[in-house]
DNA sequence: CGACAACAAGAACAGTTGTTCATGTCGGCG
DNA sequence: CGCCGACATGAACAACTGTTCTTGTTGTCG
């Protein structure tokens, strides 16, 4: 287990055809954008009908509100469960949240992609759910660096804002990122969780 | 000179509407995105026709183009002349940078927005022609990392990679910052600063 | 069996898209 | 004056858009 294959975002839902729609219109807004892709592209990488997409979505709207809440979803339970496993101190939690977050990324590029340029053009209703569920991600964030500036650990004076410094790096590792470029997917991550413990004035290893 | 009215991002050029229309297109492209966006708006928006529209660029990706060579020419003029006003060391020429970099997102922050998310719409020429010109900038950092960590000034282990994390965060401003927010131009600049040099594990004021 | 919900596909619609064309006005230069 | 290039416009086109409708095939539960 060295090397993760680029594993599909939804893996199965009740329903047949459902999961293979969602990693087609992923793919799809992904490389041509929300706005380029079309749903007659959707259907073609799904391997369906353009019409059949209307018995899963009632429109492209939702469909790509149900694509970003699924990256969502996976993205806070990975982060989460790295905290759990993580000891009690906000230096150590902070660096394997962020381990994990650069995890998604690079196991989920397009994803990440799709979730930080697309999300406008969701209905209102949508966009607020979205961007709420996510901003509860970010206050795990918030939350060890609150408990670590608390306790000394962390001198930054600026801890209140840095947690969206380090999440807006993060997540633009997406851009850039290459599967067969110099830097590995444990490297990547131990580079930017100490990124974020120097960004935080924290205490470095070694 | 303390509040920075938003000015438009293209003051004038040799032709009539010339820079009418591309910040028309600016805001265009910014608020609906490029694909969202229709040459109709874009003309609605400049106060002229549609079909005048092809008397100064000969397509739509062509004025996408034109739009982004204008804000990437004033990002790098604002960085390279707050670079030459730095002292000599690498921590005063990266926060002056960095200062430089903030300030330019601020005041030109649907600029910042659409130069990041909409660039891959551009045709394969004009990209790389513009990724190439980014990459300038984003060499001046680099340079000025390189000579600190050099000199001792940033201890950080992973120089190489470190402004691609700073100006990632700094791009990203552009996303959440609002005007009539809590932070102030200058508090932003200043945040960001002390961020960069605290991630390059360099010297920090008091 | 019969009924019903889930799933599937093709055809069609009304609106929008980027782009082109024909035509016209205008101001300056020879 | 006459010419020409820059600037401007409305109409038109062919292609594509999201969505709906109609029809048909399943498989499962009573």
């Amino acid at each position: 287990m060295n090397a993760r294959s680029p594993e599909a975002l939804v893996r199965d839902t009740g329903r047949r055809n459902e999961a293979v729609i969602l990693n087609a219109a992923l793919e799809a807004f992904g490389t041509r954008g929300f706005n380029g892709a079309s749903m007659r592209d959707v259907a073609k990488g799904a391997g369906t009908s353009l019409s059949n997409l209307y018995n899963y979505f009632p429109s492209k709207s939702k469909l790509l509100a149900a694509v970003l809440r699924h990256a969502n979803d996976e993205l806070q339970h990975r982060v989460l469960r790295a905290v759990e496993e993580a000891g009690d101190d906000a230096p150590s939690q902070l660096r394997e949240a962020v381990r994990a977050h650069v995890g998604f990324v690079v196991d989920h590029q397009v994803a990440t992609l799709v979730a930080t340029n697309e999300v406008r053009y969701l209905e209102p209703d949508d966009r607020t759910a979205l961007v709420s569920h996510r901003d509860a991600t970010q206050a795990t964030f918030e939350r060890i660096i609150d408990q670590g500036a608390a306790d000394g650990a962390f001198r930054t004076p600026y801890a209140r804002d840095a947690a969206r410094a380090i999440l807006s790096a993060v997540a633009a590792i997406a851009s850039w990122y290459r599967r067969d470029g110099a830097l590995s997917r444990g490297q990547l991550a131990e580079q930017y969780a100490r990124y974020a413990l120097a960004l935080l004035e924290g205490p470095l290893p070694r």
